[in-house]
DNA sequence: AGCACACCTTGACGCATATCAAGGATAGAA
DNA sequence: TTCTATCCTTGATATGCGTCAAGGTGTGCT
């Protein structure tokens, strides 16, 4: 079986090696986001050393579970993967969706064990990143542990901004304010930042919002209706992003 | 002008200095909360070193602002401090109350902008910790690197139960977790788990948990009525734990 | 002590979103 | 292709909490 990823395929020309998914931090596509780091060249390759690239998770496979043992965190490479609790009364809470060159697994690192679960979403590729080394080049890195600082603390401030969205805005500024922030993370990643498609099912979007899949439907064809959207199952245009973003109650 | 705080009285008898309110890690009586570290002895005094312990807020004053340029992280010694970010269109998100032992500002790490404000909800004293000496210290001490990730991987996992509170719970069970949330902080404090005073007003409460004022009023008559807590005013005493814990939907 | 202002409580009512129900669309499997 | 399971949409109804309104309580200032 050839896997193939669609990032992947420039650098098996320059550099083949025995599994096509084989890259290395250096050059990959996603270094800007991953690591915007102000690294030396030899820095990368040291960390380049202690990332893991494993083979990719299919649909709906587990990358860690809740509870288990802490070991590492992950950058996604391809794919999307999602991060959910479950309750104490047995629910699900999705806490936060993962695009490539995104982090996750943070939350584990205060009892060495996994706060959450995370799923993938679609195939999915993913870097691991094994703690300990991590921890070990921080030390010697001053750019490197300032760079995970920098990290956890934006997940912070990320999930403080979906408190006040749960806690302040109506059903259609959180879906909107969903919609901007995928588009957003599109266009850092070079795609486009109008017309995309949702990996998660509108479940996922509701669970992840505090709304039923019922009123994230309802929302999606009110702003259909609006010409703000054209939504095609879980194909998505922007029409109109001011409108959006008065939408989403933000200021542009 | 004499300050005097409840936690310095007995220092001062063992070691005189200029200002009363000045106490070392070494001997502060919360450095089990703030600092769990395997530390050294003389790695606390180095530690010790690099912070400052300033004056006392009053009571509303403010720590730091939104937008401030980001120095310092800091720890609560005294009294209690409340974080809150102001949306958009000018409305106010309160992301965190902290008590002594606590640590706040860390979410400004990302953007060397603190990203909410930080405001005393009644006379606090707090320990400034600045972060560039705490990074210059961390990479040259292991544990102080892993007990900062740890910190800040807490905050993450509180920010991810505060989310799923409000994203799928009712307006009494997030009162109840709240009040179970400041008894488990009291009593790693050594105070009363049952009976304590509710520093914030049910404004900050209801802001918090996404409610009005009027349904935490609603809410604190109803568990009266319950005998499940007593309140007067501010002052909480919780007369039926198990009461609560099940209210919160919670696993005991 | 007396006043003023902020804070808290309680009630009546309305609305946004949940819940319940049913049918349609889509995608993977045989 | 056809079957089947999952996902999505839409409508009708219910409800928890917000909003509006009014009055009470506590606290700090003069």
């Amino acid at each position: 079986m050839t896997i193939r990823l669609a990032d992947a395929g420039e650098q098996n020309v320059l550099k083949p090696c025995i599994h096509d998914y084989q890259v290395n931090c250096g050059n990959c596509r996603l270094n800007s986001i991953c690591l915007p780091l102000a690294l030396e060249s030899d820095d990368i390759e040291q960390l380049d050393e202690i990332i893991q690239r494993s083979k990719p998770l299919q649909k709906s496979q587990h990358l860690y579970r809740e509870g288990d043992v802490f070991k590492s965190v992950y950058a996604v490479r391809s794919g999307a993967m999602k991060a959910y609790k479950t309750t104490d009364d047995g629910r699900e809470q999705v806490t936060g969706f993962y695009f490539p060159g995104e982090i996750l697994g943070m939350d584990g690192i205060s009892n060495n064990l996994h706060a959450s679960s995370a799923k993938a979403l679609e195939t999915a590729a993913v870097c691991e990143i094994p703690f300990t080394s991590l921890e070990k080049l921080s030390t010697l890195m001053p750019s490197l542990q300032r760079h995970f600082f920098q990290l956890m603390s934006r997940e912070i401030t990320e999930d403080q901004q979906l408190i006040t969205l749960l806690s302040k805005n109506s059903a259609d500024e959180r879906v909107a304010s969903l919609m901007l922030s995928i588009s957003t993370r599109n266009s850092k990643r070079k795609l486009s930042a109008t017309q995309f498609r949702l990996p998660m099912s509108r479940v996922d979007i509701g669970n992840y919002l505090g709304l039923t899949v019922e009123t994230v439907s309802r929302v999606f064809s009110r702003m259909q209706k609006l010409d703000i959207l054209r939504v095609d199952n879980k194909e998505i245009k922007i029409l109109d992003v001011s409108g959006l973003q008065k939408l989403a109650n933000v200021a542009s």
